[in-house]
DNA sequence: CAAATATAATAGTATTACTATTAATTAATA
DNA sequence: TATTAATTAATAGTAATACTATTATATTTG
């Protein structure tokens, strides 16, 4: 599966860029090593100016691809979302029951990625990182309107409504799968940021993941 | 209770300020300036030189009542939680039986704020709204740890604290009181933005509340 | 009333987030 | 192969931001 998956290439909106990153060499060393740099140093201190010295190029030469950082950051995130979305997909594919299909997809969701592909030029772990460290800041700016009309976040939203259907199918009467989706997969980052920096808050540790919590949650609602 | 509650000071941490904002006329103007302008702009277009404009006073005014406008918004939603505090320790103080304590608590802190005291400088209603949009920024940042160590967050984790007590008495032999504890908080405030931005992503509206949710979510879980 | 202290305004700097222009390289075609 | 076209890269610049240092003006206190 890592072998069949390393070679598909995910499909973003191509209204967050202005030329494909992945159509040149220079493209894709700006995605490597900014996914490299916002781990390391946040979402705040980076700039397009840094990102030019470290890939020995210019900061203008990275503005052909993206309009600004903020465009950036929502082709990691969206190609993050598509990455699990794909994941979740070919994992679940044969499951029949679906009970046991919405415990795989909480289990994909909510995993800490841990080993990266190794092969192309994108960190799956510092990505996973990023996601639960900046994600937010993609969608909670005033601009947010007018950048889900234009289909910026349709990936993650499919994600959620895929999760959604699975939690109808395990029980149609329950009255809120799009909430208890979306808390799944937002919250999951959140329990994940909780257990670095506040672990009071949190019983997520190393015994207990957030997939354990989420699991037991999502079915004591639905039983 | 609100009469008695305006004239109650929300202690803050002092490390937050350089000089109170409580203490003087222009120190209330920046608070209820600040507030009307990061809801209307958002907090990345706000500055302090733009707050100055409005306040009729000078961008450096202000700096020698907040470092940086980080600063400003840690003031702000510290304000509002410890708020939402006293509101939960008050209403919740004469109930006896646990499972209608934390009913009641839920409901106040995953409720959107409709009415302003419209005593104060501080208009609760944008300030909740500003919560539901910025809180996140506060702490998704790389200084998180070191602020964390100098109590800037010690309002919102007491809070946390208090509701997940609340579920241990309801019941003890629930695993994850913490986990579920901060995920009604930073969940109800998500599933707001959601209502607003996003709402094929939940099923909050109108009629279903997030404390209608969130109740029924956490009584599932602790039956 | 003078001295100390607090407050406000002015002016400036380094950095950021871009944009416009020009130069160099690569590809296409005659 | 030579010429032109197109793409890509680098240079230089600008407006705005996020501050800081200095000076001026009030206000308070002894």
């Amino acid at each position: 599966m890592k072998y069949l998956l390393q070679d598909l290439k995910v499909r973003i909106n191509d209204k967050v860029y202005i030329k494909d990153p992945e159509s040149s060499a220079l493209g894709k060393r700006i995605i490597e090593h900014s996914i490299l740099m916002i781990d390391e140093m946040g979402f705040e201190s980076f700039t397009f100016k840094k990102l030019g010295v470290k890939i020995g190029s210019n900061e203008s030469s990275v503005y052909r691809y993206f309009e600004n950082k903020h465009k950036l950051l929502l082709y990691l995130t969206s190609w993050y979302w598509g990455w699990i979305e794909y994941q979740l997909v070919f994992a679940t594919n044969s499951i029949p029951k679906p009970e046991q299909k919405l415990k795989k997809s909480i289990e994909i969701i909510t995993q800490s990625i841990k080993q990266d592909s190794s092969f192309s030029h994108i960190n799956e772990v510092l990505l996973n990182k990023i996601v639960i460290n900046e994600y937010s800041k993609s969608y909670l700016t005033k601009e947010v309107d007018k950048e889900n009309k234009e289909g910026y976040f349709s990936i993650y939203k499919r994600l959620v409504t895929r999760l959604k259907d699975m939690i109808h199918e395990v029980n149609d009467t329950y009255a809120y799968p799009s909430s208890l989706a979306s808390t799944i997969i937002e919250g999951a980052l959140h329990q994940h940021f909780l257990k670095e920096h506040f672990p009071s808050l949190t019983d997520c540790n190393n015994k207990i993941t957030p997939s354990t919590y989420y699991t037991d949650l999502v079915f004591n609602s639905l039983k």
